[in-house]
DNA sequence: GCGATATTTTCGAAATTACTGAAATTCGGG
DNA sequence: CCCGAATTTCAGTAATTTCGAAAATATCGC
């Protein structure tokens, strides 16, 4: 591997960790050499740096490209594909809530809808929906709030998490002030706006 | 697998999706079988059901353990372990939040923080430095986020869910209250309590 | 301590997944 | 079209993970 020490150090990490998130290790370290990089990288430097073969750059950046994690650029008369991460961590951090909602929450989502449409043959299964319906009803919510997520402006993302447990503070506030009040809600947040 | 219909679909489908988040088949079936089971299950009740070996369930259920995803119960008169999920799912909620952000953020927080000690050598070190930083202040922040959520009750939980994006305009009110807007904050939250 | 029962560990086989090198395909410019 | 550079696909191999049987260990009542 052939980088500055202190990159090669980062590179290594992504890679192990990869594993922990459902990625395999060449992916986690183009991903890290990618978003330290000053500017893009074919696959060619890609694998020289992280001495892989050439084949199974491809197919990490195959990967990455179905996670929206990096996006390919073009230089006028170099046919070859350049890759490289956005400069926005923000947008980064909505990719990554977006795609880890699709894979591991939605296709659960509709499994738990089309299950609950059945009719219970006894005491067990009554008991196993009502839990589904619990579960149902959480991943309903967090699919909501993920999507609602995506719309944030990266000002707003930020006091959002930086507000924390705050945000308790907040709703009571919210439900002492009489136009945001619960009640003819819908109306009274158009009238506000 | 010796389960009603409606609950064997289920269990499979947690087969399947373990892989996607990170635990091996066997595990995301038991872990579904306990949630909507009525009663806590001992390893031999799960082995049966599920029709794997008695070995590969003792296996699982200590790596459940280990996520913090089952209670162990005992009955009088009876050595053996009985397993079971929390009946509250937004507990379960909180727990794999919390257990996500320890193996997935918490390793990579302190190696970045340890890099960013280091003098950069070169202009591209310099860089990736950067870029470092910025990641670890977004880690930092989500990582603040999720210890917060730990401390909401039920209620305060579901409604930041349910309140998504509308956060945007709870801010906005923020600032437009005076008791509530930014400067002398501490002093005039305290006020308010 | 002893026997009975439950749990954990060990280890080899089977299955899955990751990686490579070579061959095939695609693509832009003459 | 045809050439050559670049990328992707593919088949075989290597590495890792999963799985189950059996042995070893721990725990309880007696």
């Amino acid at each position: 591997m052939n980088l500055p020490p202190l990159v090669e150090t980062f590179v290594l990490h992504f890679g192990e960790m990869g594993g922990r998130w459902g990625v395999n290790r060449a992916v986690g370290q183009i991903y890290a050499l990618l978003f330290v990089s000053d500017r893009a990288l074919n696959a060619e430097e890609i694998t020289d740096a992280l001495g892989i073969s050439r084949s199974n750059t491809s197919i990490a950046l195959k990967e990455l490209d179905a996670w929206r994690l990096v996006r390919r650029r073009h230089r006028p008369g170099d046919r070859r594909d350049y890759f490289e991460t956005p400069e926005d961590v923000w947008q980064i951090l909505r990719t990554l809530v977006e795609e880890r909602r699709r894979r591991e929450i939605d296709p659960t989502l509709s499994l738990l809808r089309d299950i609950l449409l059945e009719s219970p043959a006894s005491t067990e299964e009554r008991h196993a929906q009502a839990r589904m319906g619990e579960m149902l009803e959480l991943m309903e919510l967090a699919t909501r709030w993920a999507e609602d997520l995506q719309k944030l402006d990266n000002t707003s993302l930020r006091q959002l998490l930086a507000l924390g447990a705050g945000v308790s503070k907040l709703l009571e506030l919210k439900s002492k002030v009489p136009i945001f009040g619960s009640g003819a809600r819908r109306r009274d947040t158009e009238e506000s706006a």
